[in-house]
DNA sequence: GAGGCGTGGAC
DNA sequence: TGTCCAAGCCT
């Protein structure tokens, strides 16, 4: 154990004080409620919290509790989840909701094993909600809690959350007087004061027991990420439009975008033609080319070639009246497709 | 364990 | 402008 007793007291005592006055106000902190904590916490992962901020009201309104979620459609939970990103986190969201409904008696449970077995619920989410929402001794280690500990004790080895933290975490919350004033204090002390770039360490209430502070090595604690080299890919997209709809087909269940609509593409490794985009597509008549665009993801760029074309009403596709578009559940780069059609 | 899985803000 | 990053999970 890196702390000697006196010291975890000291430190708990300093981050529950500190967030007690310093807390940012959140929607979810006015009245806070396990279904609303487990669905705040599916959407902040790997996603800001300022974000997170913006949409959580609305999906809370439209999804109150864990049986509205439970015996809606999954559409419905996409739809509000559109441009968040990592859509596989509303598809089990809603998986999560279903099994609370059939398992749970349609409440969030309390403990960290029946927590794991919900889809979505990882180490870090489910120590989240039980120290969080229900104020058990649980650790939590996140990308902020991971650099704040690391920097408390001058620990320059791993880049991301590890055993290593796991166990400060742990020996930490163990002792402190509320798990949910000290995990949340501790992640929100993170985001807003031992950032990672640019560490604010005059304000931080843990300067005087801070190693890396005191050997002025807080900029280089935690090391960067090892990112994975991005892989080049083609998609073809083609707007057909008839009478003032749009076909729209839905890709399948598993991998990028999953679930989610499109206007007719083509996802390809190579580069294609324009015959060949129309004989994969199965389209009769000739496409336009009206725009090109790149999307960048975490592990792709993906070059965007987009088409238009005429066609009769198929029964294939999915047609869509314009004026209803933003109610069908699409990613940034479908929403960047049809910029590119209404400039065009 | 390494890669798939998004997006937009910050600098 | 390009690079890094974010209240991670799953396979």
């Amino acid at each position: 154990m890196a702390f000697e007793q006196e010291e975890i007291l000291q430190i708990t005592s300093k981050i529950e004080s500190w967030f007690t006055k310093s807390a940012r106000d959140f929607p979810w902190r006015n009245d806070d409620f396990p279904w609303g904590r487990l669905v705040c916490e599916f959407m902040a992962q790997q996603t800001q919290i300022d974000r997170v901020a913006q949409r959580w009201p609305i999906m809370l309104q439209r999804f109150p509790d864990a049986k509205s979620m439970a015996i809606s459609d999954e559409q419905g939970v996409l739809e509000l989840w559109q441009g968040l990103g990592y859509y596989r986190r509303a598809k089990n969201l809603k998986k999560t909701a279903e099994v609370l409904e059939s398992e749970f008696g349609g409440e969030v449970p309390s403990d960290i094993e029946s927590l794991l077995q919900l889809p979505g619920v990882g180490k870090y989410t489910a120590g989240a909600i039980a120290s969080i929402a229900f104020e058990k001794h649980a650790p939590i280690v996140d990308a902020n809690v991971h650099r704040v500990l690391c920097r408390l004790c001058n620990h320059a080895g791993e880049s991301t959350p590890s055993t290593w933290t796991w166990q400060i975490s742990e020996s930490l919350v163990t002792s402190c007087n509320s798990p949910r004033l000290f995990n949340e204090g501790l992640m929100e002390l993170g985001a807003t004061v031992c950032t990672s770039r640019s560490p604010s360490c005059d304000d931080c209430p843990l300067q005087s027991c801070c190693s890396a502070y005191k050997e002025n090595t807080q900029r280089d604690i935690p090391p960067s990420k090892k990112r994975a080299m991005k892989k080049c890919v083609y998609h073809y997209s083609v707007v057909v439009e008839h009478e003032g709809e749009l076909a729209f087909e839905q890709r399948k269940d598993s991998g990028l975008w999953a679930g989610m609509w499109q206007v007719p593409t083509i996802d390809s490794d190579i580069k294609l033609t324009e015959a060949q985009v129309r004989k994969k597509l199965h389209l009769k008549n000739k496409l336009v080319s009206i725009g090109e665009f790149e999307h960048v993801l975490s592990h792709r760029i993906i070059s965007f070639s987009v088409f238009s074309c005429k066609l009769a009403r198929e029964r294939r596709f999915f047609w869509v009246k314009q004026d209803l578009l933003h109610e069908l559940p699409l990613a940034s780069a479908q929403r960047k497709v049809l910029a590119v059609h209404c400039i065009a």
